[in-house]
DNA sequence: GAGTGGTCTAGACCACTAT
DNA sequence: TAGTGGTCTAGACCACTCC
């Protein structure tokens, strides 16, 4: 029936105005949100479901399931279909460090560039972590002809092979990350045929060859699934994923990998350290 | 134009065994993004309101507005109150690398280490870019006890003093992020009785105390902004943000500043360039 | 006044699972 | 079987802008 019969104190005029408007679905939000931080709603405890809320708060389900996506959206609340919705973060983000570490860090906690000392190691970055990694090819390791898009990053031209590598990564069933990675094939086209087990790709790179992967590239976005990413790493479409792209170079140069990463965004803490160029001021 | 396509899919095989059993808004989504990519809906143009959409496909209303939400999830399109939802995200993001730039690197459009090199010209920086930026600030600049968490991060104690500098930056009124940033007192707290004009703060820094800014380390999420983050950078509580931290040093080891940062993640694109650490393994 | 997106209602059916 | 979240319907009022 009626829409608006609570009457909100009407704050400043915020310029040009989205809404100032605190919304029903807010009020559920900021409720439950100091309910949380507060500890009367611990870690790990179920919230009322949609229905319960609706009644509790005198609202259409529909705005009392705005509310969870709300929580849910701000990392607060993990919502499981048939389970219910509940209290936390559904697990900790993992901490992908890159560049050197800085002697003043304490560092604890910190698995500094694990990404690529240990490279492709994801497997042994889980378990040190107490997860079961698990790595799944969505297609099988091949040679191709290179796509345009990664022959214009690879600085290779069309016509050349390169090593296709298109996996997705899980740590206790729960997807992570999608990585789609191209190599050049003269360097790593023997991989397929040659059993290196669980040895990371570099460090067999490094063994074959000598080269070694001594500097790298990430451009990052944040943005929301589309339907495959959404299907192939079960989210919501309203979990963010991280998109990023990654090039590595060897010592001589030469480009050894690039790759495209679907990270989904609630289980990924990015770092970086870098030195500040300088600029010498005319 | 085309409206038959209302016929829900019944044996017409997408591709094999992808898109099964999409919802309705799902549909909606692929079909106008289909229009989108291949050029029937240039950039720019209005799409189809949600009520007509709605008409069109044969559904609610709002399920036509979940498809809308969806594209705009993905960057496709972009959703004005009052005006109408229109193809294209609504500005280039802007991107930000840091780290040194690699010689392999064309970088036409890139501005290097825009954001250290050229530190607090966020101005110039935009102006460069034919925007027009604008600085407010949330709170005017003060010294302050250090909040716990400022005062962790920069290795100093609760009761010393530090500058915090509160403000929101846009460019064409169009807000691009939050900073709140906490620098030492000691080396800052001149700034406030100094008049230093447009001069970026570190620059300031060299000059009034021979310190540079030398390294930095920033640690990023992605997430879904809370309420206040929406009411400040005016975006939806679908539109996801960055949220980071970063920790600036001096060439004496010092740390120079401490700062959270909150960007709209559709406006921006970050980048990092680092040197693979390597491990001599026994 | 017409039309937009934003919010909300009061229902509904579904697939799924824990009991 | 009862209860969950996921999806959907067919309406509604709002604030706002453009004409």
């Amino acid at each position: 029936m009626d829409q608006e019969d609570n009457e909100m104190p009407k704050g400043q005029p915020e310029l040009a105005g989205y809404d100032t408007d605190v919304s029903k679905a807010e009020n559920i939000v900021e409720e439950l949100k100091a309910q949380i931080l507060d500890g009367r709603l611990p870690e790990r405890t179920r919230l009322p479901s949609e229905r319960e809320l609706s009644e509790q708060f005198g609202v259409s389900r529909m705005t009392a399931r705005r509310a969870l996506q709300l929580l849910e959206g701000e990392g607060l609340v993990t919502r499981y279909p048939v389970r219910g919705t509940f209290v936390g973060g559904m697990h900790e983000r993992l901490l992908q460090h890159h560049g050197e570490e800085t002697p003043t860090e304490s560092a604890a906690s910190t698995v500094p560039g694990e990404e690529l000392r240990a490279y492709g190691s994801f497997i042994k970055a889980m378990e040190a972590r107490g997860r079961k990694p698990e790595v799944q090819f969505l297609e099988s390791p091949a040679l191709i002809a290179a796509p345009a898009e990664a022959a214009k990053h690879l600085h290779l031209s069309t016509d050349q092979l390169l090593l296709k590598r298109y996996r997705l990564q899980t740590a206790d069933k729960l997807p992570y990350r999608i990585i789609e990675s191209y190599y050049p094939a003269d360097l790593f086209g023997e991989v397929l045929t040659t059993n290196i087990g669980q040895q990371p790709l570099f460090d067999w790179l490094e063994e074959r060859h000598g080269l070694t992967a001594v500097r790298a590239k990430e451009v990052l976005i944040a943005r929301r699934p589309n339907s495959s990413e959404r299907a192939q790493l079960k989210i919501s479409p309203d979990a963010p994923v991280v998109a990023f792209e990654r090039t590595v170079w060897a010592q001589d140069e030469r480009i050894i990998e690039w790759a495209r990463i679907i990270a989904v965004a609630g289980l990924y803490e990015f770092s970086y350290e870098y030195d500040i160029p300088h600029h010498n001021k005319g």
